[in-house]
DNA sequence: ATGATTACTGACTCATTGGTCAGTAAGGCC
DNA sequence: GGCCTTACTGACCAATGAGTCAGTAATCAT
């Protein structure tokens, strides 16, 4: 008569799972983060957690993999469908791009990874391997079909696409340690875009 | 005729202790930090430690202020004696500065403030006040006594003197995450003050 | 229904570690 | 030398939390 104490539902529980982790990771970083309190966001016994992820180290991998793989996905697609001349498309989607990650998950990934980095290696190599390296090709990329098209000269921006999104890093950074005493990220992310492509126009 | 099996030296204690903690904080990060850990590098016991600070969140704070104390106190220092034009000063002093703090200790108490500041709310308090609020008006007035000179024109810039540090602050986070995988910091700052500048020229 | 399978539970273990404290000995003073 | 103060030691305690596993019950096949 009584409903049953749980479903069995095992093909929801890995993303449930690694929903519940992402937002306790967010909210008390990995270290601090019990297992068993990701089994409880997740309305699971850490019994069963333990089924699905090995350790919590699993986890942790399982969790950044999951979050940052939708956001290269994203990128992916935006750069291919770019007929628009370079400025526009930087002025443009780009631009819209940069904005959202201050606020967006990639935000608490990217704690993990400063804070997690020397101990985990391997996810080091993994975060270099499917965003960062990749990211940084596509930005420079694009800075070379401008100089392609004659929209910009050749400088050192060329070498350091770093230029373009150091200051949604410091955004990122600003948001991680000092919560409350906001930051215009998006003026500061338009103005230094205005910046480099002033310093690059031909 | 054995000599003594230790020695009393009650004034040097605590700074070894703190630059004992530092370099273990800066290997394995705070968390994973054990307390006996720190007190073998510091060539003393544990209680020893326990004798000079009574938790050890409480060595967490010292070595931050520890560290960061002294960069403050460089920067003052830097900015009072100024007395050529603001370019050649960001050209020169500032721009030095800058460079050198991707390769310092203040990299490891950013990713200890990143890693660190969700449970540690008094000590972004400390931080802010003494280093980031402060440092942040040391260079809008610095901005602001060019603007006052007719060297530079007022822009954005004056309110997001972010802008200036912002590849600084990639250096660090690239040196924390992808330690190996080198970056030209020197180059990427450099060539941010020169787009800036040319910017906010008058 | 009934049995077989397995998703799921939660009490347990055990290694780890922050913090304590009773006792020891260095060093200063007479 | 002998005494006193206290810097210092290291064995210990208590709590915590990752990971285990024997048992339970949901679901499915017959």
């Amino acid at each position: 008569m009584a409903q049953p104490r749980y479903r069995r539902r095992k093909e929801d529980r890995p993303q449930e799972i690694t929903e519940a982790a992402f937002a306790a990771f967010a909210d008390k970083g990995y270290a601090a983060t019990r297992v068993e309190e990701v089994a409880k966001r997740a309305g699971i016994s850490k019994g069963l957690l333990y089924l699905y992820f090995k350790t919590k180290e699993e986890l942790f991998k399982a969790v950044v993999r999951s979050v940052v793989m939708p956001r290269v996905d994203a990128l992916e697609t935006l750069l291919d469908d770019s007929d628009s001349s370079a400025e526009d498309f930087i002025r443009g989607p780009v631009l819209d791009f940069m904005k959202l990650i201050p606020g967006s998950p990639v935000s608490v990934v990217i704690r993990l990874m400063i804070a997690e980095a020397p101990k985990h290696p391997d996810l080091v190599e993994f975060y270099w391997d499917n965003v960062a390296s990749r990211g940084m090709g596509a930005l420079q990329q694009l800075l070379e079909r401008g100089v392609q098209s004659g929209e910009f000269r050749r400088t050192a921006v060329n070498d350091l696409p770093q230029l373009l999104i150091a200051p949604v890093m410091m955004s990122v950074v600003w948001g991680l340690v000092f919560a409350k005493r906001s930051l215009d990220t998006d003026k500061l992310i338009e103005t230094n875009l205005d910046m480099v492509l002033a310093y690059i126009k031909a």
